[in-house]
RNA sequence: CGGGAUGUAGCGCAGCUUGGUAGCGCACCUCGCUUGGGACGAGGGGGUCGCACGUUCAAAUCGUGUCAUCCCGACCA
């Protein structure tokens, strides 16, 4: 390709509406354009490398024994309806109608579609296991898109479903989907960790997450992990032993009694104010849990975890009271009390989730729904709950103690570019999609899903692989190999050894670029850094000795070598991709 | 969905307070000059000032509404 020609307009700054490297950088280099919010067109370059991250996606999945199809991007309300889920999938799901009226959205994700294709074509125990994957845009109208391609409303993901008879085979099968992702990545050029996940809406039982490892703020999940042992999990699943899980406020309250406390709204006005720990203090938290109000109680020096509050609730979707609402829960129990003086005792009607380590607290500090009060050297049979539903809803933090190993837990933050779901028959039994058995009986699939983000991986590596001046991109997924250089396009010597040089390359297969502008050779160094191409030859002065310049992006190494060592070096590096 | 901000050429921005023929830098076209890290000179093309309504002799500028975009929060693959 010759760079004249390249359809590509970098700019000489960073567009003003982004926010992440991966965004700034691919929209400045010319890789992508915003169409609207959340939605962006993949010029030429861009092309390339989602093409490339694709291809490798297919070579593992089709070694791994799965079968590429194509399912419709456009999907009937009816099937959702079997599945349950055009209700409970929420705002995210867009919604549209055609002209007859009927009902239609664009697809999330396709556990429905193909669960519709296996019942009809998978009929006996003798055809199963069975691997079915697509690659293909996905729309997921995110109430608030950020990032760039790292969470966008429209983007291109590879959707695998397995379906098998046992539980043994699709445990089978998830191993193996775990060995051919840790290879994608790895060809990718990115470091991945396996983390242990929430299923979600999508539903299911094992889930995991691949999280690429990054310090930066596109990395949207907090990911806990043991350096001793291999655990791994991301917080809306973590799980951790406490370093002083019994704690006791006996040396501070001799008796059980209610005590003033104006003015002490917040957890550390009232810790100041009796001058005890916070974890003496029991906090009383309201969620809206599908439109209910939920009271959560947990030891106040932790935080509740959302995702774990909302699965031990059983419900579909979850947000924090405002305070209106609790001011109008507390009216229907008769109670006048603002936000820091609420709590359990003598709520009626109303579902209460109690944090496991709330069974080691003893003579605590609790609200009783009464402003400017609270009841000290309290216990939790005191407080006359009905029944009290213990589950683990607290967020996990960096230092306490890993559950497999009891070493302490450290944190950090990643992008998830790929997971793997035990589906079991969640969406198989609803939609009565089974398979006859050996023995005769029709049997529901017990399925698997296994997602990679195609837009998030290319815009993860760049995340992963960049400097001040622009991408470095891996050898494996860069939209062409190596850009020739020549200084000048007017000195016929160096037009025509740059020229030979390059056709060398195509010759030998290597995706090779050109720069054959009438510019400045600063133009052309500072376009091809930022483009990112992992290997250029500038052909300059040095070529009065016969040398050429062989730069490699990723380390910034410069060797002066023969345009024949240079042609090699690049053909060499191709061939070991 | 709550809070905050911004919409002026492909990109980055000024002009708005105090209404009076729409500007700058980059990019683009032509000519000259230059050629190892985003040169320089001269000339040129491109904009319904997000949209609508209103106020006014006159609106990018003032008012109302609306749409879009971004940030923080909430939510979520």
């Amino acid at each position: 390709m010759k760079m004249s020609k390249l359809f590509v307009q970098t700019q000489r700054e960073f567009p003003a509406d982004a926010e992440v490297i991966s965004h700034k950088m691919l929209a400045r280099a010319g890789y992508i354009k915003k169409l609207t919010s959340g939605v962006y067109n993949y010029l030429p370059l861009m092309w390339r490398v989602l093409k490339k991250v694709e291809n490798i996606v297919r070579e593992e999945m089709d070694k791994a024994g799965a079968q590429e199809l194509l399912m419709p991007f456009v999907q009937p309300k009816e099937l959702w309806e079997e599945s349950g889920r055009w209700g409970a999938y929420g705002g995210e799901l867009m919604r549209l109608k055609d002209r007859h009226g009927r009902e239609m959205c664009l697809g999330p994700t396709h556990e429905e579609i193909i669960t519709a294709i296996a019942r009809d074509g998978l009929k006996s125990y003798k055809q199963l296991p069975v691997n079915l994957y697509q690659i293909q845009s996905k729309f997921r109208d995110e109430r608030r898109p950020r990032f760039g391609l790292l969470r966008g409303r429209e983007f291109i993901m590879k959707d695998a479903y397995s379906f098998a008879a046992s539980q043994e085979d699709l445990d089978k099968e998830y191993k193996n989907m775990w060995q051919a992702y840790t290879n994608i990545f790895n060809r990718c050029g990115l470091a991945t960790k396996a983390v242990q996940s929430d299923s979600g809406a999508i539903g299911g039982n094992v889930s995991h997450e691949f999280m690429v490892i990054t310090d930066t703020d596109a990395g949207e999940n907090d990911v806990f992990y043991c350096e001793e042992c291999d655990y791994a999990a991301n917080s809306n699943h973590a799980v951790s032993n406490l370093p002083e899980a019994i704690v006791d406020g006996s040396s501070y309250f001799t008796k059980n009694e209610i005590v003033d406390t104006p003015n002490c709204h917040s957890i550390e006005e009232l810790s100041e104010f009796l001058k005890i720990p916070s974890s003496l203090i029991l906090k009383s938290l309201i969620y809206i849990i599908d439109k209910e109000p939920v009271m959560a109680l947990i030891r106040a020096d932790k935080q509740a975890e959302e995702t774990k509050l909302l699965n031990a609730a059983g419900g579909i979707d979850i947000r924090i009271a405002s305070t209106a609402e609790i001011q109008e829960l507390m009216d229907n129990q008769g109670f006048n009390a603002i936000p820091g003086f609420i709590g359990p005792k003598g709520m009626k009607n109303i579902k209460i989730i109690t944090d496991n380590t709330v069974k080691e607290m003893k003579n605590f500090v609790v609200g009783i729904n009464k402003n400017d009060v609270h009841q000290v050297g309290a216990n939790l049979e005191d407080l006359g709950i009905d029944e009290i539903n213990y589950a683990d809803i607290r967020l996990v933090e960096a230092g306490e103690f890993c559950p497999q190993c009891g070493k302490p837990l450290k944190v950090t933050r990643g992008i998830e570019v790929g997971n793997i779901f035990q589906l079991g028959t969640k969406y198989s039994k609803p939609m009565n999609a089974v398979y006859l058995d050996a023995d005769g009986k029709a049997k529901p699939y017990i399925m698997g899903c296994y997602g990679i983000g195609i837009t998030r991986t290319a815009a993860a590596a760049v995340e992963a692989h960049h400097d001040e001046w622009g991408i470095k991109w891996p050898l494996s997924i860069a939209p062409y190999h190596v850009i020739v250089v020549p200084v000048s396009v007017k000195d016929e010597q160096q037009m025509s050894v740059a020229n030979e040089i390059y056709e060398e390359l195509l010759s030998n297969g290597v995706e090779a670029v050109i720069d054959d502008r009438d510019e400045r050779p600063g133009v052309k160094f500072k376009d091809a850094d930022l483009i990112g191409f992992p290997y250029r030859i500038t052909v300059g002065k040095t070529i009065t000795d016969g040398n050429v310049e062989f730069v490699t992006r990723s380390t910034g190494e410069k060797q002066v070598v023969k345009p024949d060592e240079a042609i090699k070096m690049v053909i060499d590096a191709v061939k070991n991709i």
